[in-house]
DNA sequence: CAGTAATCGAGACGGTACGTCGTGTCTTATA
DNA sequence: TATAAGACACGACGTACCGTCTCGATTACTG
């Protein structure tokens, strides 16, 4: 994540005058105020660069369009999870998951993540950005999870990660920017509960 | 449902010409086959009329933009669906399971759904709009399927309905449309017993 | 004059409901209203046929569309010029053209008059009905004007009038219609007097 | 007159990419063309823009709309008229007048001139552009005209610039632009001996 | 320390879709 | 048959944003 753009990351830049180094956070940061302030349909190239104080220019030099921006903007925002230890697999699940609720009850998450995704439904390579940058770094956290609770030796062997990994975050998609509903610490609680219970009749089936 | 916009609704019609009957499905019709065409973002008002054989000006006249637009084109598609009786609860939920993940498939769909969500962010009459034809009538669904399996003696009591349905949509949407995975028998066998071990584990602690 | 379009004199109407008599005259000055009130551009068939408590269609049904229209509201106003005695040729030509620049100083000819003109470029019959209906009728008070002078013995022979006629209506077009400008007393006095003397210099020289 | 809108004289342009200097005469000749082909009512921005070879936002960027645009059009049809030295003021005038009948005889001029002025009727700044780029510059023609009298001893003394360029201009519009009538060497010959007349009549009268 | 090369702000450019408006025609029920 | 009401096909409007381009001016590294 700290190379925004392929464009960026060729070699040891000599020639020229340097690309101005704070550019990118402006644009960045500008980006996420705009989401949150007017939303997807209504963000603006002409208005981010004209609020990160940059010419159209030199924010087309960095990023190829509206999508490629807004997908590093949001992956800024998701690179600052981690799951976090409260004793309990139980306990870390509702920790690390509330965690995730908060980010997408975020204005700028609302106005992005089904946009990007929807974007994304033409255009391979953006899917593959939105995946790799945004959706793809959080997989991680289930995995931390699962491994921290086998070294409690709350559980043990493997599970389906994946699966996993779509019913968390697709529940609480469909609940927070498809349905447009809060998740309060009640829903949490029983959502994550039935999640577990599924989990070990999972590793107890063997995948039926 | 099959009133699209609210103002067709009025009562005796008398005055001045009737609308014409046959336009309603023609532009629907021609929407849907766009979306798979084209996508999103390269649908045009324009050449929905065009290809319906209606002046621009009677698609504006019956729907106020192509949001509106394409939400009755979905609610049609969506409105098909049943829960087919399979003898258990197990194969019951696979089946419905399995018609929804067919919707989700269609490029129609896929072109749609998250567009419109996104769309409805900024958008409250939209958001209502969407979840009263398009997500909420599939609740349902996961009602009677409860409802059929207590009349089998499988379960008893209630349910979290709500929970369940974010569950079950949710899931599907981010595998589907969110990171453009195929579902395939065995990950519907393994998600759907997953899902019913959790909701028995619902029953059994009462809501945690 | 009293027949306002061909299609009204198919002889002695029989079958059906007969035509609503007093339509044309709330037609034709809604039009004169409308034409001071907003200008020929934004003069819209509509909007006429509303502020004459008619439907759109019973005004297609007598006019083919708004030039035609405005052409028979001009003509009426138009219609009640007449040369007034005043004792000399001087004082005739004085009082007749003082008349016109009147007629040319409404909002209503000021909005129309060359709109219509305008229109009429490559519409060989709308410049004809303009020509016979608003022009024309005026030609022949020059025609008058002269007759009575040579009554009175103030000149003899004949003379020019259609250039006479281009030279009166010409002038204060130009002045009043495309330059905008007033025509005050002094003005009429000085342009009258150099007609005049104009026209005395063609009948001495016979045509030059 | 050489400017065609005001936004274009800024001093030494420097900041961003400068304006195509082509343009502009290729979409003022494009506007006379289609003004020829197509009458006024159908001349359409989008397509003096294609002509041109030019999109729709330059043409807007430079002019604020259709009338504006054909003003400046016409401008430049009107710029090259001068006073013709053919030895007597009768012969001047006769040159003169002539040329300026060949230019009403336009096509582009039938289509724009009367509709030019008909839209000022209500928009005074336009109707001042009108005056100024259009009508004005001719006046000085009659100015130098009767000059060059007096410099030959013909004429001496003043007189009244405004009613002679009245009447010539409106006497020559009235026939050929509203009346739609020819003007022949003889009309012409007649009508300029007869403004001479008056021209006479008004130095003797010393205004009446 | 001049030359080269890429950056930057500014803004014009070609293109495309938008949603609105006016036209003149039509289709209904009613008179 | 005329009428009021209003839907209809059509086509132009003027606006907005996109992503590209062309400027002059700046700012480093290079030879």
């Amino acid at each position: 994540m700290s190379e925004s753009e392929d464009s960026r990351q060729t070699g040891p830049r000599t020639r020229g005058r340097p690309r101005n180094a704070d550019a990118d956070a402006a644009i960045l940061s500008a980006t996420r105020d705009l989401l949150a302030e007017r939303g997807w349909p209504d963000l603006t190239i002409a208005e981010v660069a004209a609020r990160a104080g940059v010419a159209k220019t030199t924010l087309y030099r960095r990023w190829p369009g509206k999508a490629d921006l807004v997908v590093d903007a949001m992956a800024e925002l998701f690179s600052h999870l981690e799951v976090l230890d409260r004793g309990s697999m139980l306990q870390d699940a509702l920790a690390t998951v509330g965690q995730y609720v908060e980010l997408l009850q975020l204005p700028e998450t609302q106005a992005a993540l089904l946009a990007l995704s929807a974007e994304a439904d033409r255009d391979a390579s953006l899917r593959a950005k939105v995946i790799d940058k945004v959706i793809d770094p959080q997989r991680h956290l289930v995995y931390e999870a699962w491994e921290r609770a086998c070294a409690r030796g709350e559980v043990e062997g493997e599970t389906d990660i994946d699966l996993i990994f779509d019913m968390i975050c697709g529940t609480l998609v469909h609940r927070i920017l498809i349905k447009g509903q809060p998740v309060d610490q009640e829903y949490l609680t029983r959502f994550v509960s039935v999640v577990l219970a599924g989990l070990a009749q999972l590793r107890l089936a063997g995948g039926i």
